[in-house]
DNA sequence: AAACTGCGCTATGAAAAACGTAGCGTCAAC
DNA sequence: GTTGACGCTACGTTTTTCATAGCGCAGTTT
């Protein structure tokens, strides 16, 4: 399903990391479980309503990639999602400082130092 | 272009990156700069030979963002696009535990431990 | 000067992905 | 037996991405 993705005929774990992360929603699911496991239709609310026909192979494909599961309680990380779940907050503090600097000053940037 | 995105309506500055970096060759284009810059075609081709329609879009959006920049030596990272980049190789050194503990073993996980 | 090359990039019609809305089947509570 | 929440499917429309061809420009070669 994924494993002949773009780029990842090379087999190599960043290019289907890379290609499936790359897919609509994908990154966003992941991020909106971090505060523990939801529903579909919690997760699919706080997606901004995402259609449940993408939503769902979402799902699919993540539990697919050993990264979320599909507990009593909802859909929940696994042990390899959760640790990934650590690396988009890692990017979640980056984005701050780069927001902050970024935003608005599209102008003095005409070579890197 | 971007600053309305997908639920970065609430102007945070991770629904923006998640947003973008959720379509299609965002995170590649980045990735393959990772040895230095690249002119437009030579992006290109390593992208698979990605339509130039779709990386174009993408470089503009990048710029935008001041994540990359055309040098005369052709596109290469801007200084957040460098630090975004140091993450996406973090991100390709888990992948690889990650893809060794879980390829092919999509058996024996029935709850979290 | 004419022809050639590589550059960033645009045009355009076709295919694929995502969207929006409605609703199904199941189950437990009331 | 109706109600409500659950995961999820159907399906027609819109948006995105794709694939191919090629433009205009600058520098280089002949």
């Amino acid at each position: 399903m994924i494993d002949k993705a773009r780029g990842s005929t090379t087999g190599r774990p960043i290019m289907i990391l890379l290609d499936f992360l790359g897919r609509r929603w994908a990154m966003r699911i992941l991020w909106e479980l971090r505060d523990g496991p939801l529903t579909f239709r919690a997760l699919r609310e706080l997606c901004d309503d995402v259609s449940p026909t993408v939503l769902n192979t979402r799902l699919k494909e993540l539990r697919a990639l050993d990264l979320l599961q599909l507990t009593p309680d909802g859909y929940a990380y696994s042990r390899w999602g959760l640790e990934l779940a650590e690396q988009l907050a890692r990017l979640n503090q980056w984005s701050e400082t780069w927001a902050a600097a970024s935003s608005g000053k599209n102008a003095e940037n005409s070579q890197m130092e």
